[in-house]
DNA sequence: CTTGGCACTCAGTGCGTTCGAGTGCCAGCA
DNA sequence: TGCTGGCACTCGAACGCACTGAGTGCCAAG
């Protein structure tokens, strides 16, 4: 087991060496942090703790630098989320509050992360599928064409066109929309699919087919956009990687365009609570060099979609945990309140 | 006046250094090219390129390199389009034609771009301001709540709410609208403002508000959808910019992330035809050090939106433009048919 | 268990040398 | 007038080398 003294002397050579992204050694340690010991007595510890592989050197001689594994104790153990000071809250309130709708929410968010982290960021959109429906509409575009619409609770609208079996009369469309408002409006997505599952039987035996299809389409709406949507931005700052850039980046660069691999990253993330991955814990490859941090925010108390950063292991984890915290936070109230 | 050889000594330096980003000096030109003249010639033909401003030294005693003026040159007389081969066109052709929908459409083209050039894509989605009404329908939501669903023809749909100032009846909901309809349909959106000018006056006077609220919605929309979207894509091609990465490379990102900038550039380039900005011929300073190769496509004979690549000043133009019009190209064909 | 002392390592730095690609200029030749 | 070969010169890149200093591991003493 490792002494308090031991996992202090971890803490300091994380701290320092995100600050300096040079490799730290005793002297300096001792003289930065005051622990009461000794150079000496620092250097055993390293030794342990690099025995336990939570440090490494970058070559003999030289400093020691935390490993994935020293990061992931100092997140666990040793490191708090650093909350946002009272300002910085007020700034982000404000930054936020500015905005006029759901892109410009996502929009606004993601600059907003990308500058207070000074990282990249990702915000995912609103997910459909803890959504609820706010409105269906239907309406005739031609006698055996029918245009579906979506209305989420998150202020998002999907729109389908539906071509008929059979003619449709306005009459039964109208039938049709009220049926179908009175039974979803105001329902879970998921649960659509059983709640309209009866719903043909209503009709005439010629109306049928159709009342089929546009339940069909509706369903398969409610579906495809699981496929959800992400906003990246300032990705520019990772130019603020490290010295031995294009090797570094460029799997990063790659990654963050293959958005659906960051969405599966995402969803992997723990449903509640922040989640943060440290390097080779990220099983895409590109960002084994990387650490996420990410947590869910939602228009309730649950979460409807998820948002974080991407930035070098070598990162201030408490610091960047408290902006991603506090962002959530303000952007599920402002989505409450539209 | 430059004499033919020093044309062509221009161009064997442009060809030479795109390939090997290394300042080409007048020995390894002679021997690559075969001029038919001596290194000393070429010294001296040089030295008048270099008076003239088109290429210039690092520093001394090493090669030269072109300078965005000599570029210029190159792209203007001194190099083609290089078309692209058979094959090349029918893999563009195949992979665009698999896509679903408008936004598969705009994404396989930015990933196919950036593949082909192996540089950074951009391609602007189609825009409204010339394109046509397909249809527009409204629905009542609510006694005073109308929506407006507006259709253009490469297959966009707009929706606005529109909360009306009286109660509007469902007849008179359906009178506008086939007013409105047989009005605008197929029409430009630029000429709609003056088509529907005069509606309220055929409306009782209780209505008028309404229906002008309804239009003046509409109108926003056909504006405010002109602030146009951009996809980005290939950004990791950046890696390949040069040896000098973080200073090159930043402010290019930073630019990208500025949809707005982009698409001024875009928009400042000439309409018909392709358009090629060299270094510092960009207004926008972080990208000083790129060039822009754009291109309007559209799905008739006219341009309804622009793509193109951004890139080093040091890029194969004759490959790149033809690759830029080869996808412009068959992008229009295929929003054409749908 | 801590500490001071000591020998050892090795990346980084600064300096001088060499190497060679490339230049500018000039005199001679067509 | 324009091309060419020759020649001296420049200067960045590469190399070798010694030095420095931060950092280590180990050990014996407190």
């Amino acid at each position: 087991m490792l002494s308090e003294r031991r996992l202090e002397v971890l803490r300091a050579i994380v701290q320092d060496y995100v600050g300096t992204e040079e490799p730290v050694g005793s002297k300096a340690l001792t003289e930065r942090h005051n622990l009461g010991v000794s150079p000496a007595t620092v250097r055993n510890d390293m030794a342990a703790l690099e025995d336990e592989g939570f440090i490494a050197q970058p070559h003999t001689s030289a400093g020691r630098i935390p490993t994935d594994k020293g990061y992931r104790l100092f997140v666990d153990k040793l490191a708090g989320v650093k909350p946002m000071t009272a300002p910085e809250r007020r700034a982000i309130q404000n930054f936020l509050d500015g905005a006029v709708d759901l892109d410009d929410v996502v929009g606004r968010t993601v600059r907003l992360l990308a500058q207070l982290t000074r990282q990249v960021a990702v915000v995912q959109y609103p997910s459909l599928t803890r959504s609820t429906v706010r409105h269906v509409e239907l309406l005739s575009l031609a006698p055996a064409r029918v245009m579906l619409v979506l209305i989420t609770d998150t202020g998002r609208v999907e729109q389908r066109m539906v071509d008929c079996p059979a003619p449709f009369g306005e009459a039964s469309l109208a039938d049709l929309r009220a049926r179908l408002n009175s039974r979803v409006t105001g329902r879970r997505f998921t649960d659509v699919p059983q709640l309209v599952q009866d719903l043909p039987e209503a009709f005439e035996t010629e109306d049928r087919g159709t009342v089929s299809t546009v339940l069909s389409t509706l369903l398969e709406t409610l579906v495809e956009e699981t496929e959800e949507r992400l906003v990246i931005g300032g990705t520019a700052n990772l130019t603020r990687f490290g010295h031995d850039f294009p090797l570094t980046i460029r799997p990063v660069l790659e990654a963050l365009e293959e958005h659906v691999v960051l969405l599966k990253l995402l969803g992997e993330a723990g449903d509640s609570g922040m989640t943060v991955r440290i390097g080779h814990e990220n099983a895409y490859e590109g960002l084994n060099s990387t650490s996420v941090v990410s947590v869910g925010y939602g228009s309730g108390g649950e979460a409807v979609a998820k948002l974080g950063v991407v930035g070098p292991t070598r990162m201030d984890y408490p610091g960047t945990m408290g902006a991603v915290r506090a962002v959530a936070r303000y952007v599920g109230q402002i989505l409450a309140e539209s």
